[in-house]
DNA sequence: AGAAATCGTGATAACGTTTACATTTTCGCC
DNA sequence: GGCGAAAATGTAAACGTTATCACGATTTCT
């Protein structure tokens, strides 16, 4: 609540003053900058981050946003946690916002972003065209993309090697045995989409095993979709006897289906999704997945971030993390 | 990036007067108004969110902030969704952070509020005598506590019937013939773990069974410290056959212990848990839980919230959700 | 010793808004 | 046509910072 100027006023000075002992606090006598310190202390001074931000335009707000598109996918969560803590290190302060999967929302919180003059923003585009991101990168605000990438401007970008997971994942079905392998892909606007799509073809065709257009389904990423696109392939006359579910909403649903169904896993059907679930342990059977390291990825967004606030010129570099086939009960 | 100034230069007119169109439009000629209008569409115009919220130091920044202890956690997770739908709805930009439990977090992030000066604040208090918050409460920001109370300041408070879910919980074991019944609670300067324990002592009383101490064990609501007390009970020489425990993450924690020692649920152990799990019908088996509508705890904080911005010196009111008792097969 | 450089400080102009107040324009009316 | 009130617009002061510049006072150099 104190200002610089009440501060100012009990300690005898001026506001340039008292503003330099808070900053380049080299050019104060030591005299002067007790006093001021007292005063400081005396009004429980604290620095206005707005006023702050207002005058100084720079990167130097210390505030970052991230907007992810849906809080309660735990994939999110743990990058919002990789994001945040590494924000909290640093002193950053973070808006975080749930696009909900949903560009209008996207658009809303990137304009909200700017209009806060927010550093720089984190997100998972909407898709690879995502006309409200590369309006926002127009801006001049420092970027970074992780998860998705973006086709039509280069950013900053951490991602996850979906190919080499999809192929190992893949892969595994078949040395287990498996030939009629289903594939419940999500949203193919979206370039994870179609890399995980690419190892799935790969593996197979390596493997000389034909992949059949009738086993492909794309979702929406959401758990229902996971339960129908599964009751589908099911439905098949020949159905699967595989199944790799691309995100982990997606699996439990399709896990919920095969329930539903009575079918045993992996006996009747084998099931590997993309995504670790948190308690992946307690599930029934435990799934092989392809786990992310999610947290590494927001933790290594944020620092991207933090160098590019630094140095704006600095020419956009990609960060390529490794997934990992994690094997449990389920294949 | 266009300023007001830039517009009033375009369209001829004073910036008082481009003002005047964006907010109270009534007292512009509607010629005026549009060449005005004009020029805002021509330049992109925005208004800065930053100086807008250093003029007005009122309630109409369209920010609050949301302080929760573990975004990782589901029930958490779901209070956020709440609480940012009902903002988005309103078109309030929600600052969100992460304390991780962590009193220190906390606190810096209540600074850091302050000093974006938000309209009001959204938090569970880390326990009833939480001073950051306190003292947060001094300098008039609105604050809304959810799910957990506070002694000393009488705030809005959003909060469940946490005796009632956990007489419930306790009385449906003892109905299926559970004489020895343990529980696993969290930290105990929380109210809502005080609330839980009275109505599982309770519960006991009234169907004449006595509570024992050796059966009672607190952590600190992680997974990990479920684990390692659901061990202690059933180390015990005579364990406990059911275990009632008092949120999500311990409840994970105990099943996990439980599996690793080979016993059978429920036959050998019941487990009935406080907190929803998101995939709870893929568990195995799927658990018991008392259910609580966070959702719903969010949605209604956030509206409580925005009652006060607009009429601060209203009397806080306290809203009571019912928990639901959700039977499944762990007990 | 006088000029020049250095140092500590203060005054002040931004930053982009909103708003109270001052000024101009419009318009009805005698 | 001139007067006054009402309506429309402009002016300028805040909000709390940071940063540039200027100005004395001290130190340094020749």
């Amino acid at each position: 609540m104190a200002s610089l100027q009440e501060v100012a006023r009990r300690a005898n000075v001026s506001i340039a003053t008292v503003s330099r002992v808070l900053n380049q606090s080299d050019k104060v006598v030591p005299e002067t900058r007790a006093v001021v310190e007292q005063a400081l202390r005396d009004l429980g001074y604290r620095p206005s981050r707005v006023a702050r931000r207002l005058r100084m335009k720079d990167g130097r707000a210390h505030l970052v946003g991230l907007i992810i598109p849906d809080i309660q996918n735990p994939f999110y969560a743990e990058i919002a946690r990789g994001v945040e803590d590494a924000a909290y290190a640093a002193e950053y302060a973070l808006l975080l916002c749930n696009s909900d999967e949903n560009p209008d929302k996207e658009r809303f919180y990137l304009g909200v972003m700017r209009d806060e003059s927010v550093d720089g923003i984190i997100l998972p585009p909407f898709d690879e065209a995502d006309a409200a991101v590369v309006d926002t990168i127009q801006t001049g605000i420092p970027v970074v993309c992780v998860d998705r990438s973006l086709a039509k401007a280069k950013t900053d970008l951490v991602e996850i090697d979906n190919y080499r997971g999809a192929h190992e994942a893949v892969s595994h079905l078949i040395a287990r045995g498996h030939k009629h392998i289903g594939l419940i892909e999500g949203r193919t606007q979206v370039s994870t989409s179609r890399e995980r799509r690419r190892g799935y073809l790969d593996a197979l065709a390596e493997h000389g095993l034909t992949a059949r257009k009738e086993f492909m389904r794309a979702g929406d990423f959401k758990q229902e979709s996971g339960r129908v696109l599964a009751n589908e392939l099911l439905d098949l006359r020949r159905p699967p006897t595989a199944l790799f579910v691309c995100n982990n909403l997606m699996t439990v649903g399709a896990l919920a289906a095969i329930h539903q169904r009575r079918l045993r896993i992996p006996q009747d059907v084998a099931v590997v999704g993309f995504d670790d679930l948190p308690w992946a342990e307690a599930l029934d059977p435990p799934p092989t997945v392809v786990r992310q390291p999610a947290y590494d990825v927001g933790q290594q967004a944020m620092e991207l971030l933090l160098k590019r606030i630094m140095e704006p010129t600095r020419p956009p570099v990609t960060v390529r993390l490794l997934p990992e086939l994690v094997v449990r009960r389920s294949s």
